[in-house]
DNA sequence: GCCATTTGACCGAT
DNA sequence: ATCGGTCAAATGGC
């Protein structure tokens, strides 16, 4: 199964992503050769994910995509693409995220409150309802709903609803000051992996983009990232994830420190989901 | 006491 | 009638 294959490439991935963390808090040598391998590994990975998706399901025909999604009168569920049911007129789904390495509650920079869960229908795992911590103090409106994947409990299907409109809690990120002078051109590159870090299929609607950054950061521009990182290509698949890599792999010449210093560097941490530690890797 | 999570009930859409 | 999203009371942790 073709799916199913392109599933256990990108947990493959997700994997892969754990150990560079580990590697990346060490700031040895052997520490930065062994992230060169293992972003080389990632790109072969994520070159036959991309290829066996161009293979399987033709170009973003109907998926709900946020780009595609923008501007719908008939928005769809992300999840659900036979079945839409929206509460609510205004409703309008923002961001739809398959995160390979994420849980996804409270660590993109904003803090969130649980307040559902539902046995979905036909889904082995039960999806998760969050909103802005800040929805009754400040009135934000962003929401986002988590769901396990079916195929790979480690992978989680995470869409975002609405725009933050508060202040969040203050992101992982370092002194301003120090960043961008050790080297702007590994970080302009981690900008350009972020904005291309998505494969986006019909079928299996995997995408991987940026997560919504926190609203203090430079890096953030007026529009959302999501408009900005344009993370599906005109082709409907996320084509340049492997040359991202691979400039990324060739071009990384910072240490552990001076990666975590980044400018595009949000986190990279461990939360519970349901007992298992899950890490997230955030970038803008 | 405050805040977050859990979970059954409720409601709107289909 | 069914399903998905939300509400709100109960509960627990700090």
């Amino acid at each position: 199964m073709e799916q199913h294959q392109l599933v256990s490439e990108l947990c493959r991935v997700q994997e892969l992503v754990r150990e560079l963390d580990l590697h990346l808090h060490s700031s040895s040598p052997s520490s930065v050769a062994q992230c060169r391998r293992l972003a080389a590994e990632i790109v072969a990975l994520t070159d036959r994910s991309i290829a066996m998706a161009a293979t399987t399901t033709p170009p973003c025909s109907g998926a709900p995509s946020p780009l595609s999604d923008a501007g719908s009168d008939h928005p769809q569920h992300p999840f659900n693409t036979s079945s839409p049911k929206k509460r609510k007129a205004t409703a309008r789904w923002h961001d739809q995220v398959r995160v390979t390495a994420t849980g996804g509650a409270d660590d993109d920079g904003h803090s969130w409150r649980k307040y559902g869960q539902k046995d979905i229908l036909g889904a082995r795992h039960p999806r998760a309802y969050y909103r802005c911590t800040h929805r009754n103090s400040q009135g934000c409106p962003a929401t986002k709903q988590v769901q396990r994947t079916d195929n790979d409990a480690g992978v989680f299907d995470v869409v975002y609803h609405g725009e933050h409109t508060c202040r969040p809690s203050v992101p992982r990120r370092q002194n301003p000051s120090q960043q961008q002078q050790h080297n702007p051109g590994a970080e302009s590159l981690l900008q350009g992996l972020a904005a291309r870090l998505t494969v986006a299929t019909d079928a299996v609607g995997v995408a991987v983009p940026p997560m919504t950054p926190p609203e203090s950061c430079p890096a953030r521009g007026a529009a959302s990232p999501w408009s900005l990182a344009s993370p599906i290509g005109s082709d409907g698949y996320g084509g340049d994830l492997q040359e991202a890599v691979s400039a990324f792999a060739m071009h990384q010449t910072l240490d552990a420190a001076e990666f975590m210093q980044q400018e595009n560097y949000f986190g990279f941490d461990y939360q519970s989901f349901d007992m298992d530690p899950m890490p997230s890797l955030f970038f803008q």
